[in-house]
DNA sequence: GCTATAACTCGCTTGCAAGT
DNA sequence: ACTTGCAAGCGAGTTATAGC
């Protein structure tokens, strides 16, 4: 493992990886995910050569201070084999960090097919006029799930930190959403807490076309986040597990483990999707 | 109440010794 | 030669306290 100094390592390069292809990533983030058993110092230090070497780059900071972190030109040219203008506007950093955490989460439980998020959808949405570009409720993930209340199911998911205007939600409803799939689509909030959820369920019911019905739910960020196996899935009339509707069983291992061991260990071993950064 | 300042918190940085 | 972890310290933000 004698390495030179200017050369990556298998770390950085996983490092790098991640980085594209999730955005942003908190400094938390990285120390568990890439850097799992080793000491903050030392992440951070690291970091810190990375960004010296113009290969990541600082983008801002969470209110509890914790850096932010996304690729830089050099990093972009390495992984990518091309650079492109990344934008990740300073508001919205908390909201991305967390879309990390629930997005990791589910790799980790193994029920992800595929993932696109949403700066991809930007990319591919149909390039009409400015009006209707405008118009896409273009969702924070589109993600193909293995089994999502049935086998190989489309979920569009938000993740709702901030509840938004009525207004908001009236026209979001309204909207015509390329990915929708038909009418097998589901349509998942991940909130802060119920009340919003339940707002936001009462507003589809209002505003939404059910002639073409998503199917609407909601989950407790904190719930998931937490503990998985025991979250739900609410609707307006129900709830029901989301093991129920992801057909997870518990495996008796993680049941022992901490959180982040059992995610760390499924997500050595489930392989996943294209260039996936998830693979050991 | 209001303001000034001390005490505390938390993520990050740095120096140093030890490990590979 | 380079990486790692510990301990101490820094800076910015927050909370507690004292004096008016």
């Amino acid at each position: 493992m004698a390495i030179h100094s200017n050369e990556l390592t298998e770390r950085d390069l996983k490092l790098l990886k991640l980085l594209l292809d999730f955005g942003v990533v908190s400094s938390v983030q990285l120390s568990k995910w890439i850097f799992p058993k080793v000491a903050r110092t030392t992440v951070l230090r690291r970091l810190r050569l990375l960004e010296k070497r113009g290969m990541i780059r600082k983008r801002g900071t969470l209110p509890d201070a914790t850096a932010v972190w996304m690729i830089d030109q050099k990093g972009q040219r390495l992984i990518a084999g091309m650079t492109e203008n990344l934008y990740f506007p300073a508001h919205q950093l908390e909201h991305e960090i967390t879309l990390n955490e629930i997005r990791w989460r589910l790799h980790g439980l193994g029920v992800v097919q595929s993932w696109m998020n949403e700066r991809e959808l930007r990319r591919k949405a149909p390039d009409r006029n400015g009006f209707e570009r405008e118009n896409l409720a273009i969702p924070d993930a589109v993600i193909l799930m293995k089994h999502f209340g049935r086998p190989e199911a489309f979920v569009r998911m938000e993740v709702e930190l901030n509840i938004k205007s009525n207004e908001r939600y009236k026209r979001l409803f309204q909207r015509v959403d390329p990915y929708s799939q038909g009418a097998r689509a589901w349509l998942w909030y991940l909130v802060k807490n119920r009340s919003m959820g339940n707002r936001i369920l009462r507003y589809a019911k209002k505003h939404g076309d059910y002639s073409l019905p998503p199917i609407l739910g909601f989950t407790v960020i904190d719930d998931f986040l937490t503990d998985p196996w025991s979250a739900e899935f609410h609707q307006l009339e129900k709830a029901t597990a989301l093991t129920t509707i992801m057909k997870l069983s518990r495996p008796e291992s993680a049941v022992k483990n901490t959180h982040a061991h059992a995610s760390a260990q499924a997500m050595s071993t489930e392989g996943l999707n294209e260039n996936n950064v998830f693979a050991a």
